[in-house]
DNA sequence: CATTTTTACAAAT
DNA sequence: ATTTGTAAAAATG
């Protein structure tokens, strides 16, 4: 566990739900646009899996790249994710009672 | 501690 | 599809 780990895992759990995020985008929030790999490679590592989207974050190409849990759940997550990132923007009840 | 290898990537070829 | 460039961590000595 170092700091660039820590970095990189606030960088992921700060991306909207239903939405994915590149290496690259993470590694520059991190502020190493360049460290790519190395978030993936600490992302693997991830001391907390399930607190850490890991299934959020893809590569730039639009590869999966890999998943500790699966790449398949890793798809079948993100397309829930979807749906409900869908669902709160279309509310089709105007007011959603908190 | 220093050097080498590996990595869930990206871009160029 | 293969190669090269990149940065950091784990492994090796």
């Amino acid at each position: 566990m170092t700091e660039f780990d820590l970095r990189v895992y606030k960088a992921v759990l700060k991306i909207p739900l239903g939405q994915t995020r590149s290496y690259q985008w993470v590694a520059r929030k991190i502020g190493s646009p360049l460290a790519s790999r190395a978030v993936g490679s600490a992302l693997k590592k991830n001391p907390w899996p399930l607190v850490i989207p890991c299934h959020r974050v893809v590569a730039a190409s639009g590869a999966i790249g890999g998943y500790s849990q699966g790449i398949n759940k890793k798809r079948l997550l993100l397309d829930l994710e979807r749906q409900i990132a869908k669902m709160m923007y279309n509310k089709k009840s105007k007011k959603v009672k908190k």
